[in-house]
DNA sequence: AAAGCCGTCTCCAACGTTACAGGTTCATTG
DNA sequence: CAATGAACCTGTAACGTTGGAGACGGCTTT
């Protein structure tokens, strides 16, 4: 069954039932009539290959994400898809789950489909095979750093708010000894995480310590592991502050192992603020930064250039922190010994909870 | 660029050049030698949608899943995309949200996008709208049930098995009081699953009690009200089995905001075994359900029909017990009081590990 | 030497749609 | 009443690929 068969019954040409779909305003009403009653009576509906060969648009909106399986791309791409599906678009997503090699058959599945836009979110970018999609002109949309030409748009997360609040918050509880577990040291995003956070322990005049600057993946594992890390040093900090929600999970898993108590003996922020991060014990503090933000913001910036009106080159994401039960006054000081008899004093400390 | 531009540099025809793209074996050696220097030197590929609506096969398995959101399915999903991609497909996922409204737009794009088979994951299903792939000779698989038709394979999956592992497993740690928390009663996973159970508990000689059986969602906040409706009740079960893992979760939650210690005042298993079970606190004893079984056979089944080499009607999915943490002896028991001296006795009760 | 037969190539008609260039109809106008 | 033009319709050439129908050498067979 083809637009023919509509066209037929409807008796009318096909170019009449093409408009009628598409909406065309110049279709007189009578007709328009006929032809969505042949089409419901047909239970016909457009080819989107044919009609994208035709009419040289996909409508198709790519998604590319480091790791699927990390409950903050999930959310995302739910994000991304209701808001593509509201403009009219369908989207293709593809995970390259932190290999080169994937990341190459996810481009290349983007340039094979043509793909009107990609929206490469996997905060860490491999120059050479964005290359290809740069060069045939395909719009662009990077987290936080990518090439600057035509045609690209910036997510300009501000690390810095947050994870500055972050730090104020723990040194309000009077921590001194913050650690940090960053992601790959070769993404950019780890770094700028690493940055805003040794930044903001200056403005508190807190010390950086180099052994507790330990470098993650970004996964439940790669938090333990740091964990393990931290328990065979030196010295102990009070505090942890995780570059992602994954890590921290892991370091309140290995923290659990060890038999410390959080937030008595160890206090823990994470990053992203992932649906769960409300759930796990004890509820984790962490620094939001918002899916639905960072979704729509991409298919904006997306849009913006498939359908060449106007597209900024930056589109700004905050980021903020929210205070649950993860974080507490550092073990050993008076607020401590305070906290025995208070029931959660901590409450009294919350920026922003739920 | 298209196929013409390689045929011209090759100095074939353009025939000569889809022939040696697909692999066919006619094509002198030479030539070929030829035509993949050209498509090296100019970076071209194949247009998807051209070489859809030529050969009428799009290459694309569809996958409706009905919440990305949730752990399990991202798993799942990873699984059936590698797969399906060494199998030579695409795929298209697409996530209901239990709405549905959303599943017919899901199924609609299925269609638009002539997807070659279909898996349905939802464990659930809206008959209505399935039966428009049905009629279009769509293939189909479903997990547990589905309508008897050439075309339609179904996942078996052994609910049985696991959870009476589980209640054997808390029956023989001495628990009497098990509730179940479900998922929706309008599911037929979520009926296979009380089914189990149920039979599971007359097996083991323990009594059912109606209180205890309480209607879930298979979301976090279902699993917190569940345990909130447990709390509330006139007396408390010493152990709860859930529907999937991430009302455990809340469960767990749930048990910890009311200062109920696990395992030692309360035992909790969950369902699926997703990833971050092992890490949640403590470590959660789940019935594990493989995704990579799951998603193998259901693309296995789709292929199947697809390239019309005997399907089988249905593909058995085992399920097991994984052992961890959150289960222990009942409170009040000897052994429990035995527990307090030993470090972790539940771990001689444990039957898998890791 | 004519016939037959491979192996390998080219040509061209689909595939289902869009979009543009013309048509046709019909009311309005001088 | 013919001319005008607006409103709306139809015909058809793309779009990039596939795949079947032949064509064309060069080889073997009779």
């Amino acid at each position: 069954m083809d637009i023919r068969t509509v066209a037929d019954r409807a008796n009318v040409s096909i170019a009449t039932v093409s408009r009628t779909i598409n909406r065309i305003p110049s279709v007189n009403p009578k007709m328009a009539k006929r032809v969505w009653d042949a089409i419901r009576e047909l239970g016909y509906f457009p080819n989107t290959q044919a009609r994208a060969l035709g009419s040289g648009r996909s409508g198709i909106l790519g998604l590319v994400v480091s790791d699927i399986t990390n409950p903050f791309f999930p959310e995302l791409i739910q994000g991304f898809e209701d808001v593509a599906v509201k403009s009219g678009y369908e989207i293709l997503v593809s995970s390259t789950n932190y290999d080169p090699a994937r990341m190459e058959m996810c481009i290349r599945r983007m340039l094979e489909r043509k793909a009107e836009g990609v929206a490469v979110m996997t905060f860490g970018i491999d120059q050479p095979s964005i290359d290809q999609l740069v060069q045939r002109n395909v719009p662009l949309v990077f987290v936080d750093v990518g090439p600057d030409r035509p045609g690209i748009s910036l997510l300009k997360v501000n690390y810095h708010r947050g994870i500055r609040q972050g730090v104020q918050h723990l040194a309000a509880l009077g921590h001194r000894n913050i650690a940090f577990i960053s992601g790959p040291l070769d993404q950019h995003s780890a770094q700028e995480r690493i940055d805003a956070f040794s930044q903001s322990l200056a403005e508190c005049g807190i010390p950086l310590t180099k052994e507790w600057l330990i470098e993650g993946d970004h996964t439940l594992e790669g938090g333990i592991r740091g964990m393990e890390q931290i328990l065979a040093g030196s010295s102990r900090p009070s505090a942890i502050m995780c570059s992602n929600d994954m890590t921290a999970v892991g370091v309140l898993h290995k923290a659990y192992k060890a038999g410390l108590r959080i937030p008595q003996d160890l206090s823990v922020i994470g990053f992203d603020d992932i649906h769960m991060a409300r759930a796990v014990i004890p509820p984790l503090t962490s620094v939001q930064m918002s899916r639905i933000d960072l979704a729509s913001a991409a298919v904006n910036a997306l849009r913006a250039h498939a359908e060449s009106k106007s597209p900024h080159r930056e589109y700004p994401i905050e980021t903020q922190l929210v205070v649950r039960e993860s974080t507490g006054f550092p073990p050993g000081t008076m607020q401590h010994l305070q906290r025995k008899v208070a029931a959660q004093p901590s409450r009294s400390a919350r920026l922003v909870a739920r």
